[in-house]
DNA sequence: TACAAAAAGGCAACATTGTTGCAAAATGTG
DNA sequence: CACATTTTGCAACAATGTTGCCTTTTTGTA
């Protein structure tokens, strides 16, 4: 696994320092977007606040995370499963935000569906983000 | 149009004031969302900052305004066609994002579409966000 | 219209979140 | 190990969002 995360990272022409490793295994450990903040609170008291700004976005460029657009001013972030390049993303499965556990899920198997535009629109990305109860909560809740 | 805007406050209950009455011309008069610092800068000095963001607060509450999630950090609002209540949206429309000129449209006569989803989720809200060029920056970039 | 109660606004103080420049430390390469 | 390059931490700052409290405005009613 540390190996793993070492390997992430030289593919990505990054070089390999303490934090990297942390926020990277910090993804790959925990299912479901995180937050900046989220991120802050995992990683402890270990890193500068800055630390993390610079290593999201680097993670970012890179096209190791994506970011998860959301209505409450908090961008999640997720690992890419797909090849994704610096700069251009490949990920065309929507996002799942559970009301219940404030999760935030990947579904990669479900495909953002087709959309008709007016005349003179032209898509370049489309983003799905479904709102509602995720299977863990769904059982947990059950009455 | 100012009889209009007292219309609407008084059909939601609320007092008419004049940060009110601004604000919500702001959104009569501009086609496509504003961010909260829009209409900051909109309003001018005219109001203080604390008193955008309660009326903004107040407005999604009563269901005059709804907010799009973007996934640059900074909530657009944009007012809701339909028959929006307290606590309760009517929108299914989608949100159109224009990489050229930055503004955020509301095209309401596409409806979301349907998704199907894993087993035990369950859906409450669905919002479509599409990036793109808007029609009138397709127009004016046309080679 | 005058009045009292209720609601809203302005202000100040504060908390949180995000950005920048720079010097110190760590990393990759030979 | 030495050196050039990259990354980090820190400090200072900017931007954004929140709260309490007092004043002003609005509203319903007499
Ligand atoms: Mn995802
Ligand atoms: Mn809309
Ligand atoms: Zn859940
Ligand atoms: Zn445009």
């Amino acid at each position: 696994m540390a190996l793993e995360i070492k390997d992430i990272l030289k593919k990505n022409k990054l070089s390999v320092t303490g934090s990297r490793e942390k926020i990277l295994s910090l993804f790959l450990n925990h299912e479901g977007a995180l937050s900046h903040g989220d991120i802050e609170k995992k990683a402890g008291e270990k890193f500068d606040r800055v630390t993390v700004y610079r290593t999201l976005q680097t993670f970012l460029e890179k096209g190791i995370i994506h970011a998860i657009p959301t209505a409450d001013n908090s961008i999640r972030y997720a690992l890419c499963k797909d090849d994704c390049t610096e700069g251009h993303h490949h990920d065309h499965h929507i996002h799942f935000l559970c009301m219940h556990c404030h999760n935030t899920y990947c579904l990669d198997d479900i495909v953002t569906p087709e959309i008709k535009l007016p005349d003179g629109y032209v898509a370049d990305q489309i983003d799905v983000l479904v709102e509602g109860v995720c299977k863990n909560c769904k059982a947990s809740v059950t009455k």
